[in-house]
DNA sequence: CAGCACCTCACTATTTCTGGGGAGGGGAAA
DNA sequence: TTTCCCCTCCCCAGAAATAGTGAGGTGCTG
């Protein structure tokens, strides 16, 4: 795996990064290696081994908000095998059929990553053979692999760092009580009583909340607020 | 570095892990290893080899809010230093020199790990040396105490279950679209219009998906939506 | 085929939120 | 010391969301 790792570190450049990816590829003898990131905003951007018209495909359709990989690993915090997502709604098997069709393999062992302000990435292996072939390579390289998601994502990130952070302002302490306190379902009233202040000063936090947030409403102020990670319910 | 993870893999009960950390840090010859958990509610659960009389006294003192090494590390992707955090406010600096009071080092590392939900904890090594001394150990074991961060985390969370999030009944298409956009910060109006519905009919997926997922209010459907992951926002 | 979940539309009255103002005191930082 | 942010309180009118009930069509599943 070192030397995987090494020419990671070495990676100048998205281009190289693909070809890390490949090299990836290569070393481990799968099918496909792909690096998935969601933003908060929705954006995503991916490098990898897929062909170029599955990746239009998965785009042009949205498949973000099917793709069981993707909702199984937003819920979860290891790394998961493909087998032990839920594929049996009836959306989430279109989208496998499809997905094979197009040469994406039938097994796959994905790692979530996590950032601040809800930054979410998927580094995938996947490849197409028997449950027990599969078993004994994610069991053998389960570790690099961890590894591996992290250099990629950590190459990832320093290569384009419109994606960092956007450092959202900060909220004030009586802010981030309103905002926890509304998400937890309180209506302004119940917040107001709750924090022992008038229904009157409640609204001045939500409302100044929503403006450091950039939000329309309470509900995306609150929205924003638990994506960016500053609030936790 | 191998036999230590493997003696994680094995650990069995809390005490196990207690033990784990005092094996890693003898073998790694440093001051402290400490493995940090921030629950969504605000508790916390900490094991590692700080002293007790230090354990006692930062939940005492509540210095969650405090640590500069929580606050830095929540806001960053990828293990940092201690040196590269700021410790320039006067509480900051506070909290350091009664830190170091207690035993902790002058030098530290510590490797952020999330999950979904806001799930947030820390692996941290501190030590007592220079700085060129802690430079160079940390260059040389970072890719091993990411690794190990990880397998201490599964292995924390696999023994306390009761942190893993809770599975909800999912939404429908309609109502998954009707929450998106409303976290999106669209009116109902709005929604409606996009989705190309009359406003009464997305009254009927707000008030189901308020239903499904045991919500009082819009807002907290929303928020709970988020962060049982059945949204990506 | 019957039941069930889903999608679609309608009305009325009440409660809650939002958008504009304005004002004073406190604390921390520059 | 001055400035800036935070916390607290107040009024009012208009906009938006909620509660309660109802009805018809589609499509899958047992």
């Amino acid at each position: 795996m070192e030397p995987i790792l090494e020419d990671l570190e070495q990676a100048k450049g998205l281009a190289a990064l693909q070809a890390a990816s490949e090299d990836i590829r290569d070393h481990y003898n799968v099918d496909h290696v792909v690096y998935h990131w969601v933003d908060s905003a929705g954006d995503q951007y991916g490098c990898g081994t897929y062909s170029d018209a599955w990746r239009d495909r998965y785009l042009e359709q949205n498949y973000l908000r099917v793709d069981p990989v993707i909702l199984g690993c937003f819920q979860r915090f290891h790394p998961v095998d493909w087998k032990r997502l839920d594929w049996s709604s009836k959306s989430a098997r279109a989208f496998q059929a499809e997905a094979i069709a197009h040469g994406v393999g039938n097994q796959g062992f994905s790692v979530p990553i996590r950032g601040p302000n809800g930054q979410f990435a998927l580094f995938t292996t996947s490849h197409s053979c028997d449950d027990k072939t599969w078993a004994d390579w994610t069991d053998a390289h389960r570790r690099d692999l961890i590894l591996i998601a992290h250099m990629f994502n950590e190459k990832a990130l320093e290569l384009e760092p419109d994606r960092a952070p956007e450092q959202s302002q900060a909220l004030s302490p009586r802010e981030v009580d309103a905002m926890t306190f509304l998400a937890m379902g309180y209506s302004r009233a119940q917040v107001a009583d709750t924090l022992s202040i008038s229904e009157h000063t409640l609204r001045v936090y939500i409302e100044s909340a929503r403006f450091k947030l950039g939000a329309m409403n309470t509900t995306h102020a609150v929205a924003r607020a638990m994506s960016r990670g500053l609030i936790v319910v």
